[in-house]
DNA sequence: AGCCAGGCTAAGA
DNA sequence: TCTTAGCATGGC
């Protein structure tokens, strides 16, 4: 019989709101467990937390460092400062005041890299099964409260699978995308771990060459997964809410005339106010402008 | 039942 | 450089 699960907390500062942000389409292997639990991984290694009054509680196998936690759900002044400094746009300010703690993450870049190659032309359920059926497949075993859960995948074992193997978690046309994309990893060639620490520009340059890449996934990647916040992912909503508030046009735009206007407009959290805006409009519905 | 999903690639103007 | 068909699969 093992221990019981160890136990620990982090007294909270600031706004947080863990629904949000661990269902906003920035993660997808958290769920929703009995009591106001949610289940997951932070650091690959599973964990059970609650928020209780003004208190992030979690529970886990491995010790987990307080501040691993609060690097994870960014709860650090980076949050604060972008509340403080957002532009004063009508329809951020009304995304903000609905939800405050809803935070940007901070995840691993390779299992970001990985999901939102999966993510392309998909939605967010089938996505979900999928990752979950890759991490059955090839994810390390870890035991948590009598269960058995699987780690994601690291790059040598998914490098290990063919792509009928892939392809037989659903993943379809984009099976050979994730095998030649771990292979990049598993050689040597992409190092997830330096993204974070490299010029925009660069890492963005160099991600459009992975094949089942484009400029949308690219800076989901970026900003998920690599902490660049100026990353503007446009998703076809996020797209035509630009265009017509703000660009007033009807024709096609590219996504680099996107991001160009968000970088003047949102300026350096550009990401930051897109999740908010995205966040928004799939929980709430379309935006109005806030009455101020 | 049929359209759509946090798009991308390749081919053809 | 811009536009568009085709793409695997399953959710709704």
């Amino acid at each position: 019989m093992a221990a019981g699960p160890l136990e620990d907390h982090i007294q909270l500062e600031g706004p947080l709101d863990v629904e949000a942000t661990l269902y906003s389409g920035q993660a997808f292997r958290w769920r929703r467990g009995d009591q106001g639990w949610h289940d997951g991984f932070v650091r690959n290694h599973p964990v059970r937390i609650r928020k209780e009054n003004d208190e992030l509680r979690w529970r886990s196998a491995r010790p987990m460092k307080p501040q691993h936690m609060a690097h994870y759900f960014r709860l650090d002044d980076s949050h604060d400062a972008f509340l403080r400094s957002a532009p004063r746009d009508p329809f951020l300010q009304t995304a903000l005041a609905r939800f405050p703690g809803l935070r940007l993450l901070r995840q691993d870049p390779w299992e970001i890299f990985i999901s939102f190659i999966i993510s392309q032309n998909s939605n967010e359920a089938k996505i979900r099964r999928t990752i979950e059926d890759l991490c059955r497949r090839a994810g390390p075993k870890a035991t948590f409260d009598n269960q058995t859960l699987h780690a994601f995948p690291p790059p040598a074992r998914l490098a290990a699978l063919s792509e009928k193997e892939l392809r037989a978690t659903g993943m379809g046309y984009r099976a050979p995308f994730i095998h030649a994309a771990a292979n990049l990893v598993a050689t040597g060639t992409l190092e997830p771990h330096r993204w974070a620490t490299r010029p925009y520009e660069d890492v963005f340059g160099e991600l459009l060459e992975v094949p089942g890449i484009g400029e949308k996934v690219a800076d989901c990647i970026l900003l998920y997964g690599c902490d660049h916040r100026r990353a503007f992912p446009s998703d076809v909503w996020v797209r035509r809410f630009v265009k017509e508030t703000y660009l007033r046009t009807r024709s096609r735009t590219s996504h680099s005339a996107i991001r160009d206007f968000a970088w003047r407009h949102f300026g350096e959290d550009a990401g930051y106010a897109q999740h908010y805006l995205f966040h928004y409009r799939r929980r709430v519905g379309a935006l109005a402008a806030s009455p101020s």
